[in-house]
DNA sequence: CATGAATGAGGATTCATTCAT
DNA sequence: AATGAATGAATCCTCATTCAT
């Protein structure tokens, strides 16, 4: 039951011997796990979720259903592991666009990573749709709370890179707020918002608005409505 | 094609005797109709729409499941109802917050509506989340195209209200912009963001914030971040 | 349960002012009666007996479906009217071909009633298909074992004119057969043959044949085959 | 979609230990797919098509109602195929009554196909009526349009048969008709014309007809009539 | 490990029939 | 007599999951 999340087995097998085999057969283990991953998120894609089927999954993959089986203990596991995907990508966006490594004043460091969440969606539509829409308690019902853990730790992640900017910002007096968790959070809720409208189709068409112009108008009140 | 209200009593009945039966009728009819939509409306809530069957349904509000089909032709037409329902609420909500009879000014007004919407939210979280969560593609697929086309109507319905107190806002030199219905969604994209995000309930633990107040914040923000 | 074939009241109402009052609704009756089975006919013909529903034919009746079940007890029921309807048609059709009142010799009665037949079928196909196709025990499970009876009966009707003309032919030393019975199915059995062939689409094509042609032969084939 | 006996164990397959798995595996599934088959052969037969339910079938053939599925996309599939089947044997028949490798004169020919259709009809009386009884349109609508052209062409393929003899009997002059195909079509007009009354309880009641005899002197009064 | 056949619990929808008014 | 709302059993079909090989 706990069989999806065990992750790599550790590397550091002793037997030299066994190693080359054994290492083949993990890397092509975790081909295969990919494969699935791969195929899944096509496949919920395009159908979505719940008219989705693990037969279509299998057939995406070219892997019998048992195999999915194999990998994953049930639909929803898939779901989840794919969710985490998202989540590791878009946090190594937003390190990558936060930058620790080189000096960026904090409004750059804003600016960059609303760009890159942008793109993000861009480049992702599928794990960003994934990540906005799945069920919470669903997922929690029929998954290893481990991997639910996971879900909310990775999460919780990307508010945190956001903050951290906001921090800086705060320390260079370019904004003053009581809260720095809440001033990323107003941040985030405005970017996701404007993604969330323009995701859905019968509100993108609503809107009739260009998704860069209304995401930059958003970026700059954001960042001039918080700032002193 | 089973419409349920369908008729009207024919006018000018002379019968009065008639006329108090068919219209008894009627209002049982309705009232038949109505307890379905809230018994859904639960159940829809509770479950989630695919979750929830529509024994389910029939169940909540006391009748056989055949009934439930006669008076709405697929589940998904039940939910295109509730979704109409949702968004005659909400645009009553705007239009009182707007008050064209009143003399308001463009803050004013801005304020009023974003405060409606909120509350709006607080007091029909089941509808807000229907509102945003409903699958596009899906429900056009199972239901009549002239519902479909309502629900669209309504929900540009709801945008030209903010739209107006934009304008008016712009008469008034608050704000410049040289798109309103772009100014419109950026308002709405924010004050959205921030419930979307506090509706989710993994998210709404990972920010921890206080739901009030982060709209309160992100209220301000806009205005203050779209005026000149 | 025996409503349907209480058949119209017994003429010879006693009481002259009641009469007019009750013959009307009689005769009103009798119509809506008649507006039920035109509606079914046509309906059962256009859907096919199983797909039909009752609330179709209450729809083309432009009655409710409560009245239908005033008139007939079951579905099954009005079909088992409309084929005695049909038998009626067909035997009057022969005995008229048959002409008693006239001097006919037997070739030229045969070959009046062959054509009866074959007009039987062009002019009322709808009847012609529900004659042949109906399910025999699935009829017999749900209706009135009298009506049944009489579906029985008057199908035999249909060939014991046919075996009249044949016993003519006998006579006339026309033909010699030990069984008029048996002679007269071989008749019915080779006309029939070929309506029922034409009348299924995919067979019709597969033969590609003429209808009047085809059953022209067979007429001649038959008269003549069975005579020495 | 679901075909079953899709794929033939990949030839050349060298392990002779798998082969003998696989071709079990195949053997095991044509196996299965029989039992379905004749299961609803039976179930079809006792209850007709509409009333029997796929459950019924499953029941009969000690599977699940998913295995059903598994073998058959939809209930009319089931019947296609049992309609190709009937015809399989019918075809076969016709053809081992013809005897091409035989020398036989066309009366003889004609005789012995007429026999190998009573026989056909005797030995298969369920096959015999669904293939008379099914509903080409409703077939049609909800099976792959390949099993029907499949239908189609069997068919066809019976009346060329027939066709064969005749063609003979022409050229020995035994008979003179300017189109063989119609005097094939009356041939099977004619001896289909008796099978389908005596078919049918109700006909075949009141006809109280001796099938053989009946049929026998169908056969001879065509070959006598047909013949110049 | 991999396969894919088998399962069977639902789920949406239909429709003949009943019955209160 | 007529209505038409209500019923609920029945039906076809789907699909996540298991398991023997």
């Amino acid at each position: 039951m706990t069989r999806g999340v065990r992750g790599m087995t550790q590397s550091g097998n002793p037997n030299g011997q066994i190693r080359g085999t054994a290492s083949r057969r993990e890397r092509e283990k975790a081909q295969r796990r990919d494969d699935i991953l791969r195929a899944a998120r096509d496949v919920f894609f395009q159908h979505g979720f719940h008219t989705a089927t693990v037969d279509d999954v299998a057939v995406a993959a070219e892997v019998s259903k048992g195999t999915v089986y194999l990998y994953f203990d049930t639909k929803e596991t898939i779901l989840a592991h794919l969710l985490l995907e998202g989540l590791d990508m878009l946090i190594a966006d937003l390190e990558a666009a936060y930058a620790a490594d080189r000096r960026f004043g904090a409004k750059t460091r804003l600016r960059r990573m609303a760009d890159a969440y942008l793109h993000f969606y861009q480049q992702n539509p599928e794990y960003y749709r994934m990540l906005m829409a799945f069920d919470r308690s669903q997922l929690q019902a029929s998954i290893d709370p481990g991997i639910y853990q996971e879900v909310y730790a990775r999460s919780l992640h990307g508010i945190e890179w956001l903050e951290r900017a906001v921090k800086q910002a705060q320390e260079e007096n370019l904004i003053v707020v009581e809260n720095t968790r809440e001033a990323a959070s107003v941040l985030w809720a405005g970017l996701n918002g404007v993604l969330v409208l323009l995701s859905h189709p019968l509100r993108a068409e609503i809107l009739a608005a260009d998704l860069e112009s209304l995401y930059g108008t958003m970026t700059e009140v954001l960042i001039g409505g918080l700032g002193k």
